[in-house]
DNA sequence: TATAAAAGTTAGATATATCTAACAATTTTA
DNA sequence: TAAAATTGTTAGATATATCTAACTTTTATA
């Protein structure tokens, strides 16, 4: 099986491809960054997980997953979803302050003990978060996310996840009374600095285009 | 905070006292032992845990655990069977089942988690081995455990625990329908073979002495 | 295109937790 | 009580995962 260490680095290195939308690889500084390490930790590893097949690396090129590496990353990422869903639903936690837990929880090993919390959650497709969890055969709801300020006047969509983690930002969402599956309706937008006149509950309110960029939505 | 292996040399050590009834000290080779490693490796932690004053040891002598250190042991065996508990009443695993998964997750470092699981299992006394849960102050509750054999006619009881693993009997306690939990009356001894007339949910049954043994009961 | 900057690698050290082989102390027993 | 058996320790090796310092390769830029 994979250790702690490896399936960080496989974790990463799907997020890093994800988030930056970093089709040709990933550097070595860059995954050292992210996993706040030194280059050489990493260079180290990565020889590793070329000789375990996880990755496709040569000397001073580009890192990619392999098939099976990405598959498990998949797998790590489902486990921690799924963790979070059941800190948040079963144990009252707040979704804020689960991620640190369950990145000790992501790395159990068990996968009928997955399979089974998985049914005691009911099978969720997102996490606390609003991001996706893979089902057992890896696969991912993709959906159509999109940022708040992508959308047009009239619209309507779900909450799915904050891009912002700062205390200031997640009070204002929380005055406005959103919360993950908040459903929203842009009623107008402002040409001159593209605030946004939104209705949550019943509520209306004016949000400006900072705010909009952090909000990641499903259109419904 | 602890590691791993530190966690399982204090919880072995405590299990060992508990068991042997081991007053005066435990040895390094049957700790070795009991852990599955190497006289030497344990000599070296042993000098690990006795810099951080967690266990009692001088060389050649008897180790025992410090105060620190048996407060810890029994906040390990606490997360421990709050796992094994949530793991069979809610994800409905077989409670011979939970062992392995229970000793990964006992090295989940977060008081809170631990707090909170406790909240949500409604505050177990003991597990689904019938084992007791110590409480969030670290208080054990003790009872007055004994085997199915010690009692007398007339006594009732309830089932905590059993002594045996094999399937054989596992299989032979399903079929009587006897769970944790489950009241047991003893209605009569045979003086002749020490076999035994018990009832349990109406049903009448007589088993061995041999059965008996392997019976561990809390009076009512 | 030569040089400077950035990115990546190698070599060697450290910490944890384990091992085997050899040795030392303690305890048992003949 | 001396020899044998048991128990415990030391020394040195291994594997994992990390680090720093020094060096090399690649990329950017003047």
């Amino acid at each position: 099986m994979y250790t702690q260490a490896e399936e960080n680095y496989l974790k990463a290195l799907f997020s890093i491809t994800l988030e930056v939308g970093n089709e040709e690889g990933v550097g070595t500084n860059e995954l050292a960054d992210y996993l706040k390490l030194t280059p050489p930790t990493v260079n180290n590893m990565l020889k590793k997980l070329k000789t375990k097949e996880l990755v496709n690396y040569e000397k001073y090129g580009k890192i990619t997953l392999s098939d099976s590496g990405r598959a498990h990353a998949v797998y790590v990422i489902r486990k921690h979803r799924l963790w979070e869903t059941f800190l948040c639903k079963k144990l009252d936690f707040n979704w804020n302050a689960v991620h640190e837990i369950a990145e000790q929880l992501e790395h159990i090993d068990s996968p009928e003990l997955i399979d089974r919390l998985d049914k005691f959650l009911d099978y969720p497709s997102f996490d606390p978060h609003g991001d996706p969890i893979p089902d057992a055969k890896g696969k991912i709801k993709t959906g159509s996310r999109k940022l708040l300020s992508e959308l047009k006047p009239g619209a309507q969509c779900r909450l799915v996840a904050v891009k912002d983690d700062s205390t200031a930002f997640l009070d204002y969402v929380n005055r406005l009374g959103l919360k993950i599956n908040s459903l929203i309706e842009v009623v107008d937008t402002v040409d001159y600095d593209h605030s946004m006149h939104i209705v949550v509950d019943g509520g209306s309110h004016t949000v400006s285009k900072k705010f909009t960029d952090s909000i990641q939505v499903l259109a419904v």
